[in-house]
DNA sequence: TCTGAAAATGAGTATGCTTATCAAAAGATG
DNA sequence: CATCTTTTGATAAGCATACTCATTTTCAGA
């Protein structure tokens, strides 16, 4: 995968938000995605971005403040949703008390995620090109057909995960 | 598709959710499986399932409660956890206000979901047999390489829905 | 068909995540 | 450097959802 000036992105387990030694270049593109809307790259909105990166899996807002004790709640929140407006950070939806959010994209592979119905853990997990490639052309169908203008699609596996299996 | 005595469900568009000659197949089931986690099929039960089946689509429970004027709001996010807990109802969560219902599969075919990003209206949609069964194995293999113990998956396609992109 | 215990209801209230407010701080513009 | 705009942070407000509890309904046993 390759983003910008080639920069290789790397796998950790299962998925990493970016190779440790390339930071640079996802505050780099995090900014132009910014600047594009006419919203600067602040302080607060670069920590937020280190803090999901370093994650590797969607965190709530409560995760993300508590890592950093220079982040405010409410700017949090705010710049969540600049961050989702610009294409950096996505929200995930689950039944859970808090959303989660990643990484965008082009910061992220693409990926699925594994959703606890116990704790609420997310985790991400890939699907075999393949597979993901006879999928997306039939959602385009499926699309079409409905006079739908796609513009993302979002593949939830619920369950269990280890931990809570072994908890009972 | 067949169900208890071999009542077949019919396709609206593009999806119903019961033939209406065969309602009582689908509160006998409803009942059936309330009764398995010693709950009752009140009244207010059945008449919450019958405004889900009536739709065809998923409903939030604003739409819910406005739909029949005997029901209390109280009464109807209490009783939709009961029926969700029962396996008759499923609740979708989207980015909207409103989280959305719709009954469960057997009571309903399996299908996804396009989620309009501008007015939260949710339709269904179906994948074909063979791309739904090579996303379901693919799946079974990617739980089980995590350790996660799968009850489910969703699938959801977003973007804008015909009458969000006339209205510009 | 009674009768009483258990469950469900409904109106109001409480909870808690999220968002709006607004004065102060930071940054951009010329 | 001066001014205008954007962002911040603490607090308050909004709002979907869950809880409370007195009343009503349901169901099993007599």
């Amino acid at each position: 995968m390759t983003i910008g000036t080639g920069t290789v992105f790397h796998l950790r387990s299962p998925l990493a938000s970016y190779h440790l030694g390339v930071k640079q270049d996802v505050h780099q593109l995090a900014a132009q995605r910014l600047r594009r809307i006419s919203q600067r790259y602040t302080a607060g909105r670069r920590r937020i971005v280190e803090v999901l990166a370093a994650a590797g899996h969607p965190l709530t807002i409560p995760e993300i403040v508590g890592s950093d004790s220079d982040l405010a709640t409410s700017s949090v929140y705010r710049n969540l949703v600049t961050l989702e407006h610009a294409g950096v950070a996505t929200r995930i939806v689950t039944s859970q008390e808090h959303a989660r959010f990643e990484l965008s994209e082009p910061f992220n592979r693409h990926h699925h995620h594994l959703v606890c119905v116990d704790c609420g853990k997310v985790d991400d997990f890939i699907l075999p090109k393949g597979v993901e490639e006879s999928l997306d052309s039939a959602l385009r169908r499926a699309a079409q057909k409905e006079g739908f203008a796609p513009t993302d699609h979002r593949l939830d596996l619920t369950g269990t995960c280890p931990d809570c299996q072994a908890a009972g």
